[in-house]
DNA sequence: AATGAATGAGGATTCATTCAT
DNA sequence: AATGAATGAATCCTCATTCAT
């Protein structure tokens, strides 16, 4: 494949990309057929197989892209902070606000963990994810901030929840992003009975 | 459908359903036939239309056994311990121990959330869950041993964590349990940077 | 096959006979399955195949039953009636009778007609009915009461013109038995544009 | 559905249909499948689907078509007779004409007639029929060219005496149309006991 | 006589993909 | 680049019939 496209090529592409990405959400991967997609689109079918190699190699890049893009928020989000707890925070935050605007990407990942030739790809992408959390984490053990411990356990139980409370609240309740933001740092950093929650308010 | 069975059928019918849980765990949903699933029970297509509705009949039923067998050996696990945290724990120790057993599951549920018309039962299953977490921490906050907060996202971010901890380690990789359950319940209990992690090995 | 049947099982032979007429009559012979016609009479599957060869043979015979059933009430009705215009009356009153009260077998032989191995059976006892009506016809033919024509020709007529005020007024309307027949005798006997019509209605 | 067709696709549309109503005529609709029709077409599976949504979609359309087709010849036949007896009789010809080139239409509605979901459309189309009778007759009526009745139990006599004639010796039998023709407007015009069948015979 | 269980061919329909234009 | 048309394997499901008990 690896056409090299116009500039309307291009534009043509990320559409399919995008309503692809819509449908498969909202109806689920294999409930949505390629039929409907360029249906949708209006346009013919020799349309997709032009950009695309097969539905399969377009979910897999829509994959891609989004651990990508959410990639980036949260480095741009880190920047340069010493703080290495801080920087999981900030983390979480661009996380949330992130997921909050892609909500319906959440469904395409949650799939891709059910499929065997998804899943491979999902795992890769996540333990970049995981990576970057535990250099921050094993800083903080450094620095005596937090107790010795498994840092990717750590990263992992840190990432489950606050995705977890991004599905619930940014997906399918509609919760403000701070709000959650603050329970899930609160969550993430004292658990259940650690610190004053006060002390988590002042963003 | 309804039908009276006999023991046979009975054992039949479990046999199917194991089976098909199995199989939608390995492959996915969509990718397993129903024809996959007789022949490699070796019965007749008819047998399966003989004791489910349909494949989705079948696919809601196995989430709902599952959603209540987990229930039932958490509920045995606690049973009338009166403090609220250790009930958590005991809560979460349990279901480890399940999710253990059960790992094939993990990627049922999965799925499940991303379809709408699975969705719904499953949340409907995790609003128990929710709520019986909830119920613990509303004690707690009651007795002052955690910060008043909204319990409810937290029974997320707790149930969140144990989960992803759970998927990590117990299904994609195969650390002991009693490890894992370790670091779910400090995680959750005191957070990243909470009390010192030799108070929460003494189970 | 051919059993000798013990008196109970007559009786469950014909309660199979009869409701198997109903639901073919209301559904299709097609649409109905075996498994419907013995669950709504709450036994079980064997039961059938044990008072008949088939779907098949079970409504060939609901098929004969019914032409002959007819052709009793039209041959009890006609008596020794020695006027033949008056015999064909008397024919089409009963008829109608008769269908009005299995006006589900309507369904039945206008489904019979369509498909090769019914179709068969079907005209054969057409047949016999036809060959009633034109010995009546030729008789009054004999006798100068009607014109020089086929009488097979005029006995086709006019049981087409009472079989669809049947089926359009006694199956799919509701209207009275002995409104259709005085308009039916009429227009056999006289057409459109035959004798007054008053002359018609001394019954 | 509605989808755009090209000249090519049109005529293929039109290929399916042809052949499906030949084969539903003579097998019946139940007994055809989809499959023998492409089969016999030499066309893929899909291809049925992307000109009808299904089975039963083409048999409905089949049957529209027929009954709009069947009604211009009547119509065009009839043109601005002003005699409405005369124009019932035009009407009758031209039916059995019909009748006589689509023979294999008759088996269709016969079976419409005897499934819920297809009477529907089959009486819609018969009310026309019958409407358009109807308005002859009372015509005639006013004129005093026939008996005061209900018209349309008459229109309903008359209907089911040419449909049987038809489907008896056009179909079944090859009798030249003109013979039953006469026959029918005979039968239909005097009945039994008419006027002089030579009347009848000076088309 | 009767039941629940089982069979398996057959049927309608879907859909990713390819092709001719 | 793009379209409508076509393919045909695969899928879910039905159902007449048979069987073991």
């Amino acid at each position: 494949m690896k056409r090299k496209l116009t500039q309307r090529g291009r534009e043509r592409r990320q559409q399919i990309l995008d309503q692809a990405a819509r449908l498969f959400a909202e109806r689920g991967y294999h409930p949505t057929s390629v039929a409907e997609i360029v249906d949708s689109l209006g346009v013919g079918k020799g349309v997709f197989y032009w950009y695309f190699e097969s539905k399969e190699d377009l979910f897999l890049e829509i994959l891609a892209f989004s651990s990508h893009d959410l990639r980036r928020r949260q480095q741009a989000a880190i920047g340069d902070e010493p703080d290495p707890l801080r920087r999981i925070e900030l983390g979480i935050r661009a996380s949330l606000q992130w997921f909050r605007q892609h909500r319906h990407l959440f469904n395409l990942s949650q799939f891709a963990a059910t499929e065997g030739r998804f899943a491979a790809v999902l795992h890769q992408n996540d333990a970049v994810a995981i990576d970057d959390i535990t250099r921050h984490l094993k800083e903080a053990m450094v620095d005596g901030r937090i107790a010795d411990q498994d840092p990717t356990m750590l990263a992992h139980a840190l990432m489950g929840a606050t995705r977890h409370l991004a599905r619930t609240y940014l997906y399918a309740a509609d919760e403000p992003v701070e709000v959650v933001a603050d329970v899930a740092v609160g969550f993430v950093l004292h658990g259940l009975t650690g610190g004053p929650p006060a002390a988590r308010l002042n963003r």
